[in-house]
DNA sequence: CCTTATACTGAACGCACCGTACGATAAAGG
DNA sequence: CCTTTATCGTACGGTGCGTTCAGTATAAGG
């Protein structure tokens, strides 16, 4: 549903130009100046827009950002597409999420949005909702359909397995202990698989 | 190094009786008021400090929070104590952290560090330092030991290991899209060491 | 053209908190 | 007593918050 094809609404329409100003003018401030410079004052200043108008749209810092993070970084991760084989399916998903962190505006972006979801539960709801889940979605489908198939053990807690390939992503983002490599997602990918274990063999390319 | 034990400082001692109610002020409004209810002139006030105190020892908010969580959850996380076997030990290590975050303080105290951390490298290098790295390190031994007496795969990428066993702790926490549950830390421990394959068999109980 | 409905502007406002400064008082040692 | 350092209490300018209001702009319907 929406308002799509519908009757044009009746009064003024809303400005695009000012939408765009306003969400592209955050993620500027955000990259440039870190999170002191990102205000609402300074938002709206930087978008030549009256405060009034962010206010209007957006109740709090943390939704501009919320819809920064979706113009800025919406396509970089449409489809990561992997090569059809379950661990490369997954590092594909995995390793679209540590390109987007460490090569655009996306990693900052979250981060901050992270930092206001600890102070604000509608915040924390939608970032959930609107970035975390869906992403988690698609890579537990790969998860359970392996197991249904046989792939992997049925006793798999596929939410906990979900963090295992995601949390060390947004943890290092997070506290930055350590690099977002090239490397990592298949690391990540091969380790859950294959375990840590040693002399087991590792069951060359049945998956 | 320290002045334990030598000459008394010249000039009137630090009151230890106002440090340990601005970081009880401080843990008490988190619980109770949540973050937006820290502030500095919030903390002084509970704790019947002058804001200038405050501000003599701790230059920001998130540093209080910082020695209130050590303050808080200093003991509560000393010797987790597993039972000697490489699984068991990893389990307690994460079991107590997962304990620590779901039963007392140091959760609210974490993710509000973790978001003044987004704003501050300050607060980031110390909260890295003074919680992170020593829980990491004493995994990362446990992992490294396991290594070189062959339990574990050579080519173990330890970093991102310690990572897939805790991040997804630290996840939760600040996401809140699953519970700390109970069995949280043997499912991790379990997951990773023996991997998601199927039809390997358990190794049983030789590690 | 006029009315209605909605959006944007620009300025002002009270408020809370920030971070600093100052002088006064308190508690230790020399 | 003097020096040194901590704490207190108060006050101050600054900044961003979130709201208000009157004015202006841009659309559709009558």
């Amino acid at each position: 549903m929406g308002e799509t094809g519908g009757p044009r609404a009746r009064g003024r329409p809303r400005s695009e130009r000012a939408r765009a100003a306003v969400l592209d003018a955050a993620t500027g401030l955000l990259v440039s100046g870190g999170v002191q410079a990102v205000t609402m004052e300074a938002i709206a200043a930087r978008a030549r827009v009256s405060k009034s108008t962010v206010y209007k749209w957006w109740p709090t810092r943390g939704h501009v950002m919320l819809d920064s993070l979706a113009h800025a970084a919406g396509d970089a991760l449409a489809a990561p597409a992997g090569d059809g084989s379950l661990a490369g399916d997954l590092a594909a998903e995995v390793g679209a999420l540590v390109r987007a962190f460490r090569d655009t505006a996306a990693g900052p972006l979250v981060a901050d949005i992270v930092a206001a979801a600890q102070a604000d539960p509608d915040v924390r709801a939608a970032l959930d909702e609107r970035w975390v889940r869906p992403r988690r979605a698609a890579c537990a489908r790969l998860l359970d359909d392996a197991v249904a198939r046989g792939v992997l053990r049925p006793d798999t807690d596929v939410p906990a397995a979900v963090d295992q390939l995601f949390a060390p992503v947004y943890h290092r983002l997070l506290f930055g202990h350590a690099a977002l490599a090239d490397g990592l997602a298949p690391t990540l990918v091969r380790q859950l698989l294959d375990g840590l274990g040693a002399g087991r063999g590792r069951p060359d390319e049945d998956r």
